[in-house]
DNA sequence: GTAGTCATGTAAGAGGTTACATGATTAG
DNA sequence: CTAATCATGTAACCTCTTACATGACTAC
C-alpha cells in the first residue's frame, strides 16, 4: 500500500500528471520510491475513483490533453493517517548477500567481479543521494521548492531537515554495502594466496 | 528467481523436507533469504519435475511419511550458473524512509517513536546476524557443521569465510540502520526544542 | 519529415502474502 | 487425552515486472 502514499506525498508538492510523477519515481530523479507506468496509471484511476485524488484535463498542444491529478482533503487526511500508522518490515531477501554465502562454489576471480559490480552500483547510488541530500539542504531542489512555496515559513526548515534525513539513509546505507564488498574483496584476496600457498607445499 | 537457488543452496548442507527449509527461512533461524511454506511446496514440487531436487518418501512414525529432498546434480549446475550470473539491483522502495521523509505532517512524538521503533528492530536484526557470524566463525553453528562434513578440508576456510562474510554484511546494515535512527531522533530534539523557542518569541 | 519526448493505457505472468484446511506425531 | 509440533498442501489476492500498444507534440 506505499505505492499511493508515496504518489500521495508527492502530489502535496504540486499537481502532477502520471508521466510526472514516473518520471520523479525513476533512476534519473533518484526518489525514495520506484514504481514504472504501468502501475501509476491504473492505481491514479483508482484513487480518483475512492476521492484521494482530483483529475483535471489540461491541454496540450492544439489537440492533446493530459490529466493531472491534485491530492484531495481525503487524500490529505489518509497520509496523515498513514504517517501514524506503525510500519512492518518486509521479509529478508537479499540476493546479493545470498550469493556471497556461497562464493566457495564459484572461482575467486568470479566472486571479486560480483564484490566490485556491487561496490560500483552503490557508488553510483551514493552518488545520486548525496547529491539529492546536497541540493536539499542548500535548497536548489526543484520540487522542494514547489513544496515550500505552499507552507507556512516556519515549518521550511522542518520540511528540510526531513528530506535530507531521508536521503542521508539511502546514502547511509549505501556507504555500509561499499564498505562490506571492500572487505569481501580483500577477503577473496587472502584466501586466494593462502589457497596458493597450500597448492605449492 | 531467487527462492529456488536459496533451496538449492540450503540442499547442499544435507536433504531436508520442505518443513526443514521452512524453518530455516524463517525468523527463528534468520537466514539470508525468507519464505512461508506456501511458497516452499509447490517450488519443490516444480524442481522435482525439472529435475533440480529429488525426493525420497521417509516414514516418520508408523503411519505416515513426508518427503525428503535431495539436491541433484542437476541441480548442481543451476546453483553454479547462477553464481556466475550477475545479479541485478530491486527498484529502491523503502517504506521506513519514505515516511521520515515526510515527518513533517505528524507530531515530533509520532515521528520519535516511528525512529525508536525503527532502532529496536535492527538491535533485534543485528543481534541475531552478529550471533549467526559468531557461531559460523567458532564453527558451532549447526547446519555449517553439516556442511562442512562433506566438503574436502581444505575448502573449510573459505566456506566459514564466506557464510560469515555475509552475515556480517546485514550486520554492517543493520548498525547503518540503528546509527541513522538515532541521528534522526536527535534531528527531531533538535526540530522541536526551535519550534518551542519561536513560539515563545 | 523524422526522431525524441510527452503521455496514457492494457495484459500476461512472476513472486509473495495471508488465510483456509487437514492430519499425524510426540511430549506431558 | 491434549496441546504443541511436524508436515503438506490449496486458493485468493496483491504487488511488481515486462512487454505490447498507441498517438500527439516539439525541435531539428
Amino acid at each position: 500500500m506505499s505505492l499511493r502514499h508515496a504518489m500521495l506525498a508527492l502530489l502535496t508538492a504540486e499537481p502532477m500528471t502520471g508521466y510526472d510523477i514516473a518520471e520523479h519515481f525513476n533512476e534519473a530523479v533518484a526518489f525514495l520510491w520506484a514504481a514504472p507506468h504501468s502501475q501509476i496509471y491504473p492505481e491514479l484511476r483508482r484513487m480518483e475513483t475512492e476521492g484521494l485524488v482530483q483529475a483535471e484535463e489540461v491541454l496540450r498542444g492544439g489537440r492533446a490533453t493530459k490529466r493531472r491529478y491534485s491530492i484531495s482533503d481525503e487524500g490529505r487526511a489518509a497520509l496523515e493517517r498513514w504517517m501514524t500508522d506503525s510500519e512492518g518490515y518486509p521479509a529478508e531477501r537479499n540476493a546479493h548477500r545470498l550469493k556471497a554465502a556461497y562464493f566457495e562454489l564459484t572461482d575467486f576471480s568470479v566472486a571479486r567481479e560480483h564484490l566490485a559490480a556491487h561496490i560500483r552500483h552503490y557508488n553510483r547510488r551514493l552518488d545520486q543521494w548525496r547529491e539529492t541530500a546536497e541540493a536539499i539542504r542548500s535548497r536548489r531542489h526543484p520540487l522542494l521548492l514547489l513544496r515550500l512555496e505552499k507552507a507556512p515559513p516556519e515549518l521550511h526548515d522542518v520540511i528540510v531537515a526531513y528530506k535530507a534525513l531521508a536521503f542521508d539513509g539511502e546514502a547511509a546505507r549505501a556507504r555500509a554495502e561499499i564498505e562490506w564488498a571492500q572487505r569481501g574483496i580483500e577477503l577473496v584476496d587472502e584466501l586466494e594466496a593462502k589457497q596458493k600457498v597450500n597448492t605449492q607445499a
